[in-house]
DNA sequence: CATTTAATAGACGATCGGTCTAATATATTT
DNA sequence: AAATATATTAGACCGATCGTCTATTAAATG
């Protein structure tokens, strides 16, 4: 865990202004600045995962950890720059929790995709499907991203797909899956519809669609 | 086919004004006033399928079809209202073209839910996946929606399920699938893993997603 | 002809993103 | 230690745009 990246986006706490901020340049071993940079960071996630790029104003999500505007333009150039970070940020939380299940040597492959399904599924259960996943957010509103954006938004999605795709092979190893099968096919197929029943999920205010697609991928890569 | 839904929003031309508007109530034989009601609509569904609820504003809409915000409170009451009557006429539209399809009796059932996929599949490619699906875009916006719109997506997709099962119930009666097959659970699969095809396709700008999901489906079906 | 109804016209206040100048406090230089 | 440079916060300001509302115009109604 890297400490340029948060990792309470599941937090069961909104993020509040942990000290009183000062002005002026702050003292050689205080940890504040990177601190703050962090916390809009943080708070540009949470928002984002519930509303989208569109719907998330610079305001609110400085009002919310109670940094004023001119911290925001001090440390990003401007929107497009902080929702690259943000993306980012997204990206590495992401990867880590896939790392941490993928890599579960204690559960076979396949147990291991399970495990991620249910986390994920217990994370939207947790936030009551207000929050979404950022990366479906963003797809669905690419038409008014900047290109850096949309392909920053396919790459974290590539990404996510080869780190599947390694667990897959893993599973091929174990032998819960036929030599023959098309790992990279298989995961781009799963992400697709992992995307889509995050969103009828949040629709429906349940989590079944996230299950039933889950438990149908596992099932059909077995036979 | 009736005359209070648009029905041109796959048209290749962008909607124009077709006649300048005078002030005043209309004369008795006048259709101009319905006229105009449509067109906010259809130049509404356009942008929405593009943009999305939040970054799609009434003035925008307006400005395309050249018609004076007054209009258009006029005709609807608030934005809430308006967005409703268009995720109805969207809702039509897309009813109408399933139906195109799933009650076309020169194929077979299966085979009328692969001509949908290629329809579709065309109609993102002639708007350079520029435009989506209405339903997933608001699906994803979900967090920002009123109960009543949320309630409004969630009966569409359902209506759709239903026509899809249909379809499904004919391809058992064909033979094409197993008696056992549980169509509703079929149907509500598809349709959540497609809304993610089609979202991925867009950020990709290649419908491969689309065609690969639903190449899949099927085959799936059949074992 | 007076009143009502249907439609257009555009003003209005609120908010947003982004920029800018100022204020403040520490670090660095001399 | 005084002067200067750097890092950070404070918030006013501007142009654009948002959704709502009031006024105006013209035909229908009786």
């Amino acid at each position: 865990m890297t400490t340029s990246t948060p990792n309470t986006l599941n937090s069961a706490n909104p993020v509040t202004p942990p000290q009183k901020r000062r002005r002026g340049r702050p003292a050689a071993g205080s940890t504040a600045p990177a601190e703050t940079r962090n916390l809009i960071i943080q708070a540009g996630l949470e928002q984002l995962t519930e509303k989208g790029v569109t719907a998330t104003g610079i305001d609110q999500v400085l009002k919310q950890v109670g940094v004023p505007k001119g911290s925001f333009y001090h440390y990003f150039a401007n929107k497009e720059a902080f929702l690259l970070e943000v993306v980012a940020a997204y990206g590495d939380y992401f990867a880590r929790k896939l790392d941490k299940h993928f890599s579960n040597r204690r559960r076979k492959p396949l147990s291991r995709l399970q495990a991620f399904i249910e986390d994920a599924r217990d994370g939207m259960q947790r936030h009551s499907f207000q929050r979404g996943c950022l990366i479906g957010n963003l797809g669905q509103e690419v038409s008014v991203l900047s290109d850096a954006l949309r392909h920053k938004v396919e790459a974290v999605l590539q990404d996510w797909e080869q780190r599947l795709a390694e667990c897959l092979k893993e599973a091929i190893e174990a032998g819960q899956l036929a030599n023959d099968c098309d790992i990279h096919a298989e995961s781009s197929y799963f992400w697709t519809g992992w995307e889509g029943a995050v969103m009828r999920a949040r629709l429906k205010q349940n989590a079944s669609p996230m299950t039933q697609f889950g438990q149908r991928f596992i099932e059909q890569l077995q036979r």
